[in-house]
RNA sequence: GGGCUUGUAGCUCAGGUGGUUAGAGCGCUACACUGAUAAUGUAGAGGUCCGUGGUUCGAGUCCACGCAGGCCCA
């Protein structure tokens, strides 16, 4: 058997498929021949977004991946070299948080119960947990990714080239020490990620003492900004009032209720109400202060928020002044983040204590009020511990006339243990908060006080309030290259086009300095290094920089490199110890090198090796600054890293930089797809990227995110041994585009299974069957010329170069959705269901003829370029089809250098489309036969008339002579396949026709406009006589209002509409009349068809091979029967394969057949 | 709260530059066909094109404002 046939299910074949191709992939490492064969060709160059791989992989990364592998894959067809180097994202909070739980450990028991060594040696195991699931995965799914030399990103080879990338931002100016506002801990003396402020339980409803506080406008005797605040502990450190631009303010003229002074204050117009409440009184005279026991308030002014901007006022607790650019504080500024939701509309904005006011306060150049602490060192109103700092409790005293201030603590949370007892024991302590309230009451300047129950994040260990604190950080300054990032990112192809113009857009046009600075253990540590002033400061970007400069101390040489002990008579003499009487004595790494010349293999630039080692410089020791760097820079900077650049293979850099595609979650918009941008811009002036594709979520089947908790998570491996791979890469990319949210529902893979597999499977089959029993075989080199092939042929060719040619196209503009649902449209629709149907005879019947021969190519041809479009995206059952299609003459290709001599389909080069062979109007004339065939069916239906009774003729009216000849070259085709014996043909003076007549409205618009609907109805006014004589004389005139219009024919659409007389149906503007007589003749035809039909199913149920000959013996009976069997026994004969045809008087053995209202006896004998 | 995105038949999705009767597949109902047969054909039922307003002779399509879902950010 020279052609394999599959009568299995379309599950088991899949699953067959699945694992045969894998054996064969591996066995003849197709993946790694993909690639070399490509050797000297241009480059298409993907980047590999690493995955974690300490967690297992989900459906969602065979979505993700699949789209990263199509690509590739097509590209290696379209005769690029394809690199594709993997990676594992190693470092990371994730990762962190995974062994704290293995451990059963919190952060507070790191370098307490377990050092930091033992820590991060555990997160090294970790990392890679999963890593069998992934690597079993990745080969289940076909994605062709280099696993064997991956990229890593804890390996010290990575991590140099991070730090010779953070060096070269360093240099550049681009690498900077400040500050944010981080939520922070001052009982745990920590900052707090968002990740453990997110913890369950950390908001808490408080009830805080909260203040309406009244700014006093510089040069008015009364008018005040009010503004509100939950922590009336910042006010002192107050440096501006935020207002937002469009929101409406009032100024109310009223009393304070606390003095009783007049005062005018201004606040947000919809907070009126909530602010005044039912203690005030609207009355036009206010000169008392009291009304019927309410404060009267009478509104005398309005104004924007942007009239607001720019207005000073006097500060509110002046116990220090800014540092720095004083004259620019103290006045109104825009913020994004005002609402009318609480408060007054009019924003307190402390730069110090809240990250918005922080953000709003650098825009508007408003200073932060800090002051210097004994060391000389900037710092805030508040230390660490959560006190006010000496030189404002000394004001406080001082106002209080107390010796001992009572809010020493800004948070009575604060107070340590050890003090709680000293200064809550006494009588007359009052919270800061409190305090400041009594203060301001009696100033004047507190408009409403109150308690207020919110809630408020709090520290997940010590359950003690948070603090917004400025912590040191270290940046990238991106905003000095802002402008430069947003015009390379033009150049960028991002699929969709709206994530790189909107949200990516929109985020490099708001882009704020990269936070670099993490306060973990587990990940790339910040290379610098500097004294403790900050005076000397180093970034160290490479391993041998490191050992160059670095020292250790003795203990840890020790500790390390059990120094002690070894062997030091290498080493010149003592000075090599760099002598230092008050911190110890120090070894230089490169002392060390001589001693251990594999030292670089033997270094850990994880912490706590990095923290252990010192630089000394003009006798300073500088010690690292205890960051880590953000995971993300990891991952951007892999277009380097991954090849250790720039210390190594600068040639494979140089070819594939930057990448041609790269493809990852839309989620990673922000991630990924910035850091690589980000890094590229800033050091190499470049992009990392020129065509993106972002992937959409894959949710439930009913749209709901998949998660474990609501049981509605897919297995990815069930999944593929379920369905196969193929069919779920398929149905991902065919149901909607990539960058949509896909609703997955195996159900929609199963229906793809059968309708597009199955039907592949079948039509292969077909194939298959028929060329064992003619024993074809394709031969390249003689293959029958087109333009002799029958016309079915040569329009599936032609519309198979259509295909090739519109499948090219999506593939190169990552339209994978579109070249998927074109494939399947043509091998379920043009095909299966079209081409193999009408062809079916010409496979069946007798010998080998040159139409049959013909009917084999055409057919090979349309599998073999469907195996070859579809294998990027079903790799393997298109290497299934692809084999059982050529692998017979491999051999013969290989020795004559075909195009079929690769073993794979995905070592082939991708076919070009032959335009010569695409041939538009004969495509015509296809869709036209479809739709004839379609309505002829429609009407037999309609009047119960069978498929295989023949009928005599259809009627077809034509407008036009080239619709006609369209028909006549496929009027055989719609014979046979509608069982009719002629087509004729009617034109419109055969007087029959009924035509409709429809204005043309797009025409028309634009010449009539507004009276459209006028001459819509002249038009459907039109009588016959009318109608023809527009389309005789080519116009005719229309009356609107009295003034003549002329219609010219394009201005209309006529078609016909009726045929007196016969059995009419009609779609778009074709129209076919059937003729429903059956005369005897056609009826003793029909019986014969029906004889013909009963006697195959017979075959059938015998279990005979389509080989098989038979003999026939009918037993008399009905007249119409036997002269129908006489008349057509060669036919019968024929179609059956009989050897023998006899009507018999009687027939013993066999059945008694009963059709419509006929019955017959016959028998079937073998042989 | 902001940015982006989606909303068309029970389900999954198509519907260049506005053109009057909005389509396909699946599912459902009925009938037919049968040497590809767990396939196929024909017909039927099924629509507030998310809503409101606007531009226009004409809006699923363009504009504005909303509503609902999703992602990211605050």
């Amino acid at each position: 058997m020279k052609y394999k046939e599959y009568k299995q299910s379309i599950s088991q074949l899949s699953t067959q498929v699945n694992q045969e191709i894998l054996a064969f992939w591996k066995a003849n490492q197709v993946f790694e021949q993909s690639v070399t064969s490509r050797e000297g060709k241009p480059t298409f160059t993907f980047y590999e977004g690493p995955p974690s791989a300490n967690g297992t992989p989900g459906i969602h990364h065979v979505m993700a991946r699949t789209i990263k592998d199509i690509f590739c894959r097509y590209h290696t067809l379209k005769g690029k070299q394809v690199k594709r180097k993997g990676g594992w994202d190693t470092h990371g909070l994730p990762i962190e948080l995974q062994v704290e739980k293995e451990l059963g450990i919190t952060k507070e028991d790191i370098g307490k119960k377990i050092s930091v060594a033992d820590y991060n040696k555990k997160c090294r195991e970790t990392v890679m947990k999963y890593k069998d699931q992934w690597d079993e995965l990745t080969e289940k799914m076909g994605y062709w990714v280099d696993l064997q030399n991956p990229y890593i990103t804890f390996e010290n080879k990575y991590i140099e080239s991070c730090w010779w990338l953070l060096q070269q931002l360093y240099n550049k100016g681009l690498l900077y020490q400040g500050y944010t506002i981080q939520p922070y801990s001052p009982a745990a003396g920590t900052g707090l990620s968002s990740h453990e402020l997110n913890q369950p339980g950390t908001y808490k409803m408080v009830k805080d003492t909260t203040i309406v506080a009244q700014f006093k406008i510089k040069g008015t005797p009364n008018d005040y900004f009010l503004a509100w605040t939950t922590t009336p502990w910042t006010l002192p450190a107050n440096t501006a009032l935020a207002v937002g631009k469009d929101i409406d303010y009032v100024k109310v003229k009223t009393h304070n209720q606390y003095t009783n002074q007049p005062v005018n204050v201004i606040m947000a117009k919809a907070l009126m109400g909530k602010i005044l409440g039912n203690k005030y009184v609207n009355r036009n005279d206010t000169e008392e202060e009291k009304f019927a026991g309410k404060i009267p308030y009478v509104v005398c002014e309005e104004m924007k928020g942007e009239e607001l901007l720019g207005i000073e006022y006097e500060q509110l607790i002046p116990f220090a002044q800014p540092l720095e650019n004083a004259e620019n504080a103290f006045k109104v500024i825009a913020g994004d983040f005002v609402t009318t939701e609480d408060g007054t509309g009019i924003v307190h904005i402390s730069p110090t204590f809240g990250a918005d006011d922080f953000r709003a306060a650098k825009q508007a150049g408003v200073p932060p009020l800090t002051i210097l602490d004994e060391e000389g060192k900037e710092m805030p109103l508040v230390d660490k511990q959560g006190r006010f700092v000496k030189s404002v409790k000394a004001q406080f005293d001082a106002y209080f006339d107390n010796s001992e201030l009572k809010n020493k603590y800004i948070k009575p949370n604060y107070i340590k243990p050890e003090y709680e007892e000293k200064e809550s024991a006494k009588e007359n302590y009052l919270p800061s908060d409190v305090l400041i309230s009594i203060m301001l009451k009696e100033q004047n300047k507190a408009f409403k006080v109150e308690k207020y129950e919110h809630t408020y994040p709090h520290c997940w260990r010590t359950d003690k309030p948070v603090l917004y604190y400025p912590l040191e950080s270290w940046f990238i300054r991106t905003t000095a290259l802002k402008d430069r990032l947003v015009e390379l990112n033009k150049t960028i192809n991002w699929k969709p086009e709206s994530t790189g113009t909107g949200r990516f857009g929109n985020w490099l046009e708001n882009l704020v300095d990269w936070n670099l600075s993490r306060s973990r253990y587990w990940g790339t540590p910040l290379p610098i290094w500097r004294t403790e002033d900050g005076k000397e400061e180093v970034c160290v970007g490479s391993i041998e920089e490191l050992i160059s400069l670095g020292f250790l101390s003795k203990e840890k040489a020790n500790e390390y490199f059990d120094w002690d002990n070894l062997d030091k008579s290498n080493l010149s003499n003592a000075l090599d110890i760099f002598p230092m009487s008050s911190t110890g004595r120090y070894i230089s790494l490169q002392e060390i090198k001589r001693v251990v010349p594999d030292l670089e293999s033997k270094l850990d630039l994880h912490k706590p090796f990095a923290d252990d080692i010192v630089l000394i410089k003009h006798g300073l020791i500088l010690n690292r600054v205890p960051d880590l760097i953000d995971v993300w820079f990891d991952s951007g900077a892999m277009p380097y890293a991954q090849w250790h650049y720039p210390f190594e293979n600068q040639d494979i850099f140089k070819a594939n930089y930057p990448a041609d595609y790269i493809s990852e979650g839309v989620d990673q918009t922000r991630g990924w797809f910035f850091t690589l941008h980000a890094i590229a811009g800033l050091v190499f002036d470049s992009v990392a990227f020129k065509n993106v594709v972002s992937t959409g979520l894959v949710l439930d089947k009913d749209g709901e995110k998949m998660s474990k908790r609501k049981g509605n998570v897919i297995n990815p491996f069930e999944a593929i041994e379920r369905y196969g791979v193929d069919a779920i890469r398929w149905y991902m990319v065919e149901n909607s585009d990539p960058w949509d949210n896909l609703k997955f529902n195996l159900a929609g893979v199963e229906e793809l299974q059968r309708k597009f597999f199955s039907t592949l499977q079948n039509t292969y089959n077909f194939f298959a069957m028929y060329a064992n029993v003619d024993n074809y075989e394709i031969d390249e080199f003689n293959v029958m010329p087109y333009e002799q092939r029958s016309t079915l042929d040569r329009w599936v060719i032609s519309v198979l170069q259509n295909l090739i040619e519109t499948v090219d196209k999506a593939y190169t503009d990552y339209d994978v959705t579109k070249a998927v649902r074109a494939i399947q449209d043509f091998v379920c629709d043009q095909l299966s269901n079209w081409y193999v149907r009408l062809s079916r005879k010409r496979f069946w019947i007798g010998e080998m003829t040159a139409d049959k021969l013909a009917a084999y190519q055409t057919l090979h041809e349309c599998l073999l370029v469907t195996a070859q479009l579809m294998s990027p995206v079903a790799p393997f059952f298109a290497e299934w089809l692809y084999k059982n299609m050529t692998d017979n003459i491999r051999e013969k290709a290989k020795a004559k250098n075909t195009p079929l001599q690769y073993d794979s389909v995905h070592l082939t080069y991708f076919t070009e489309p032959n335009k010569n062979l695409i041939d538009k109007d004969l495509e015509q004339s296809m869709t036209l036969a479809q739709s004839i065939c379609s309505l002829v069916h429609s009407i037999r239906k309609d009047k119960k008339i069978k498929v295989r009774q023949p009928l005599q003729k259809i009627l077809i009216p034509i407008l036009d002579e080239a619709t006609k000849a369209q028909i006549e070259a496929v009027k055989d085709l719609i014979k046979t396949e509608v069982n009719i014996k002629e087509i004729t043909y009617i034109s419109d003076d055969s007087g029959i026709l009924t035509k409709k007549i429809k204005p043309n409205f797009r025409e028309l618009g634009k010449i009539y406009g507004k009276q459209m609907q006028a001459i819509a109805a002249e038009i459907s006014k039109m009588s016959q006589a009318d109608i023809n004589r527009l389309e005789k004389e080519g116009e005719f005139i229309v009356y609107l209002n009295g003034n003549a219009s002329k219609l010219t024919l394009k201005d209309v659409e006529i078609s016909s509409e009726d045929i007196a007389g016969w059995s009419v149906a009609k779609d778009g503007n074709v129209t076919v009349a059937l003729d429903i007589t059956i005369t005897d003749e056609l009826r003793e035809e029909g019986i014969a068809r029906d004889l013909v039909n009963r006697i195959q199913n017979i075959r059938k149920d015998k279990g005979l091979e389509v080989q098989d000959k038979i003999k026939v013996f009918i037993q008399e009976g009905d007249k119409a029967v036997n002269m129908a069997i006489r008349k057509h026994a060669a036919y019968i004969s024929g179609e059956t394969q009989a050897t023998v045809l006899e009507l018999l008087p009687q027939v013993a053995q066999g059945e008694e057949l009963e059709i419509d209202d006929w019955k017959v006896r016959l028998e079937v004998a073998v042989g």
